[in-house]
DNA sequence: CTCTAATATTCAGTATAGTTAAATTTAAAT
DNA sequence: ATTTAAATTTAACTATACTGAATATTAGAG
């Protein structure tokens, strides 16, 4: 059983508040089947799934996109971290790619700034929120006329709306994990040339 | 088995040269699966048709889609047709849903002009090209300045750009099976408050 | 045209989906 | 708390997907 939609199914319905009874006699199949389909315990045959399908008026192809854009779980293991250099700093991305896509995304990363480095626009804000978690070291973060001072251990959330710039402050490097939500919010990795 | 998609899958893996040996190696299944499945001898399970598809290298949403786009067949049954009425003329819809979207989309439907009674517009062309196969009657096809026409067995193909209007000049109804592509050319129903 | 190798299909046995009925769980009423 | 009915799950049997080998078909070379 390598596709495990059961509990995608399950969310369907129980959504509608339907019963396994009433779905698995308007598709034509068992109340056993359908828990069964549901629970994992079996890979459906296509014309099986299609008639549960048919029931719920969904589409298979709106069904299998919305299942990959909100039920992939995405591993990426750290030797397999897409790696982004840039002048001063680099990333290590921790999302994955479905994470990226549709309503309430966000990218993840590690985020590493060399002593003196700075990152972000001071003068343009962008849609969204950020969280930033201090792994190392010590950064400004310059929030409008804010100017707020982060280390080892800190944790910092904000809108993204205002203008705002993280510049390492100190002497080591400065390592933080970064979420930025929606993911399309800013283009955070910069221009390639740069 | 109530859906065949045996012949597109085959259409997947003939357009790209394969054999069905080489897509089960990869699949992980044998060939002889992969024979019954396109030949629809079979409903293949969930995960034997992902897999499958994993080799082709697409998604099953876009699979779906491009199945519905692109494989459905619509049957009409006279008695199930869309009848549209209108002041002076009748349309009974003889396409599906499925052919009016996508590339190359269509819309067909039998036309009945009462005598006298016009369709069509004398200033506006729209996109697209026409086909009229004319069953019983009599009509005049204004096409820019040209005057066409058009009587029983007569069928009639023009580009939909340059304004055209078709007028039944017969003393009886006027029938004929018309065709219009792409579907989304013009407004042919006409607003309903006319 | 024949021959051969590659490819696809079919057949019969194995593995698993699908069914029915029994067992278990859950929710609601008292 | 207990009881009952509804809902779900599981077990054992039936139906069909899936396999590997044999057979049939196709394509290409000479």
């Amino acid at each position: 059983m390598k596709y495990k939609l059961g509990a995608f199914l399950r969310a369907i319905r129980t959504e509608r508040s339907l019963t396994i009874k009433e779905v698995a006699q308007k598709a034509g199949v068992s109340s056993s089947l359908l828990s069964q389909i549901e629970r994992n315990r079996i890979s459906p045959s296509l014309d099986t799934l299609l008639q549960i399908l048919e029931v719920y008026g969904v589409g298979p192809d709106k069904f299998f996109k919305t299942y990959e854009t909100s039920s992939t779980v995405d591993i990426i293991k750290k030797d397999d971290r897409e790696m982004i250099h840039r002048k001063g700093f680099k990333y290590e991305k921790l999302s994955g790619r479905s994470q990226t896509r549709g309503n309430h995304s966000f990218n993840a990363f590690f985020l590493e700034l060399e002593p003196g480095a700075k990152r972000g626009d001071p003068t343009k804000g962008h849609l969204g929120r950020e969280l930033g978690i201090v792994v190392n070291g010590q950064a400004d973060l310059i929030y409008g006329d804010e100017n707020y001072t982060l280390t080892e251990g800190d944790s910092v959330s904000f809108f993204s709306e205002i203008p705002h710039t993280l510049i390492n402050t100190g002497k080591t490097h400065f390592q933080a994990y970064w979420v930025v939500t929606p993911a399309d919010g800013e283009d955070f990795f910069g221009d390639k040339s740069s």
